[in-house]
DNA sequence: ATAATATATATCAAAGTGATATATGTGCAA
DNA sequence: TTGCACATATATCACTTTGATATATATTAT
């Protein structure tokens, strides 16, 4: 069964950075992966313990700063498991968009209500892509660094989608506006 | 909580196209809806008899043809619940591709693995667009029905969005295949 | 004949989600 | 200066969903 979202490779990720929290970890997932990929701190810290006992991280208490906070670093055997991971071939990758399935049953509502639907989705996008865009103009500055160059395939794959999808949104839009022949 | 995958909405989706089983419905998941939509069959199943408790569908039990089955059936009260969801906005649209978690941690990895996974990526979405520039072929053909437009419309979306995944990738190839300057 | 595949329903352990609880630190405005 | 909102930080839980498996019969191919 699952181990669908990856919990411990997306943390052995971000650990293979620089040593960090858990809550640290839930914020780059919602920052950085964002795009194309989720978590909850629910499945984060369990398997942060996880790991520990496997050996994978260790963990380091501090309360430097006042607050008491758990730092978790990367081993060895965590670099190796994240690396068998890479290589390994990929097993799913998944769309899950509400708006198709509200559209693939839009005869039921209507054009009329369809069309909000795709103008909410092109909205959306939008404002998304904007953000995209500016992503990439500050990773293209900074490619001298190495990993700088896989985030930016990241971006690049988003650009490239949103910019389909607002093309779609055009075709949609007149499909729906025409006279029924 | 959750409520997620919108089994209730799926199933009376397809029940308003026509009376079927449950198996029928997962078969149309799992051909109509797989390119943005998925469920299981834990999930239908006990959807199914929560909507016939609450009134949205009725069940008849057949032998026609030898096997016992159950059809269901949309009643009034389904399709009203089906048109209230059509109706409010767009909770949730989620991207969940492995290839990019892949790519965004490729510097674990180096570019000659990353590569491969791109190519991979690259192969599937090829046969995936050749199939579905058929299924557009084939419904442009048959535009009177009113629903085959809201069919063409996600199928579309498929279409412009894979070729940006095409464009990508050639993309992709060469950024990582450039010398380091 | 018989093996493989398709039809058909049902259940379950494992995993993930979104919410909530708890507590402390920080910035800032009245 | 105090008190409020927000950010940091960890943890847990009810509820869903998944993927697998079990069971049984019908159909098709060899």
């Amino acid at each position: 069964m699952a181990n669908e979202k990856r919990m411990d490779v997306v943390i052995l990720g971000f650990l293979s950075h620089e040593p960090m929290t858990g809550y640290e970890i839930k914020k780059r997932i919602d920052t950085s992966l964002r795009y194309f990929w989720s978590g909850s701190y629910g499945s984060i810290y369990p398997t942060l313990n996880m790991l520990e006992q496997r050996g994978m991280v260790t963990k380091e208490e501090t309360a430097e700063g006042g607050r008491t906070k758990i730092i978790y670093t990367i081993t060895e055997a965590g670099h190796e498991h994240l690396r068998e991971w890479l290589k390994a071939p990929v097993v799913k990758n998944e769309l899950h968009y509400e708006t198709l399935l509200k559209l693939f049953f839009g005869g039921e509502l209507g054009a009329e209500g369809t069309l909000v639907h795709i103008q909410n989705f092109e909205d959306k996008i939008k404002e998304e892509l904007s953000f995209l865009e500016m992503c990439a103009a500050q990773l293209e500055g900074i490619l001298e660094e190495e990993d700088h160059k896989y985030f930016l395939l990241t971006v690049n794959f988003g650009i490239e989608t949103y910019r389909a999808y607002l093309k779609w949104c055009e075709e949609a839009k007149k499909l729906l506006t025409e006279e029924s022949l």
